[in-house]
DNA sequence: TGTACATCAGTGAACGCGCGTTCACTGATGTAC
DNA sequence: TGTACATCAGTGAACGCGCGTTCACTGATGTAC
């Protein structure tokens, strides 16, 4: 049979995705540094040697985790480019979309918040490469926007991070809410909705004050 | 002798101290809950078992590393409420100010920025809870600027948040900064600057917005 | 000042446990003919 | 279709190691008289 989707690969396919789901899981309640490579194969229910089969080391699977989590992340930015309210309610369309995926990916969300700054350098190294093509992604959608795209590279990444630095703080926050006070939710999102409203009139102020000591323009 | 401060008393509280700074050391290179208790006392030069006159266990060393390091970030704020360039230059001294404490204490910021999100839960309540007091420090303390003394307790605990969450970005990009590349510590102080000056610009375009908004006052 | 007793910071042996990694293996799946 | 051999994901025993914690101890410091 020419067919490449071979039983052997396939059961492979999903032993190794086993054990992706059940680090991750694994990582709700522990940091990488303390998840043993024992604790994993026992989770998905394989002996400790078969972890071998799919990964050369625990580094090697936390670099896995580091690209499924940020495919996740990515995805959450297709979903807010597509959305018709994109041109009027931004500022309310970020804080809907980024609670949203919070809620729907909670795993990947943390994974990142609690090992950004590792000890695990291997690990911290991945995730700060990963975080910074992120804010690279955003600051280009923010270029796009018609008060924006004259705007200089170095100031577009500036704002970025900003709004970066608060949807980070927004996750962690979101993500130690007790899960019977919904009324904590609501007010989280009225504040950061409420930073985005300051960020995006900051930047139009001092942009302004900019354009006047600078007048170059016709 | 009633002396209170007998050589028995002195020599516990040394080897106390030891182990707290011990720890801070270990914790530049690793997480606290990947930090054994037998490594903090072979870098004090004790036996494991000793600990146990100082410590219930390595949660209550914890605790101690958490008010140890938030001494350290309240110091900062006693040392900018000091400083006469707060009526002119605040921007700038914030930045100078925080560019010098985290140098100054690496160790003890690093703890709080890598410990925020621990699975230690008793680590991670106690640094929520100091950074809650930190903010609402803050708060009070933006409350006594002329422009900010009749904003809303909710208003200024979002502004102070917000600065909280550049604060602590920047300080953690301080502490990943190569030693040997000073010029990006100029860079990243200068983004700093600029992200106050937004936040800054931003809170007043706001309360204005608001203002108009519901013009009872006077 | 001298002596007899109490305190207690630090000692050292011992324990059971989970860890990462090695190695030779098994047996179901895949391939050649 | 049937047979003989190859592949390789998963097995299971074994290893040496560092861990937290127990326990009875030592000996310098402190106290009472």
């Amino acid at each position: 049979m020419s067919d490449p989707s071979r039983a052997r690969q396939l059961r492979k396919q999903q032993t190794h995705q086993s054990l992706v789901d059940a680090a991750l899981r694994l990582l709700e309640t522990q940091s990488f540094s303390s998840l043993s490579l024992r604790e994993v194969t026992r989770a998905v229910g394989i002996v400790p040697t078969a972890f071998y089969r799919h990964f050369q080391d625990m580094d090697e699977l936390g670099q896995t985790l580091v690209a499924e989590s940020f495919g996740t992340l990515r995805q959450m930015l297709r979903t807010a480019r597509r959305d018709p309210r994109l041109a009027t309610d931004v500022v309310d369309l970020s804080a809907d979309i980024l609670v949203t995926h919070v809620r729907a990916h909670p795993r990947e969300f943390m994974f990142i918040a609690r090992e950004r700054f590792s000890p695990v350098a291997s690990l911290r190294q991945a995730i700060s490469w990963e975080l910074r093509l992120f804010v690279n992604e955003l600051a280009l959608d923010l270029s796009r926007f018609p008060g924006l795209h004259r705007w200089s590279t170095e100031d577009l990444q500036m704002i970025a991070e900003l709004m970066v630095d608060v949807m980070v703080a927004a996750v962690e926050a979101l993500l130690v809410l007790p899960a019977d006070r919904p009324e904590l939710e609501t007010e989280l999102m009225s504040k950061v909705r409420k930073q985005f409203v300051i960020i995006g009139l900051g930047s139009a102020q001092w942009r302004a004050t900019r354009d006047d000591a600078l007048p170059t323009s016709a």
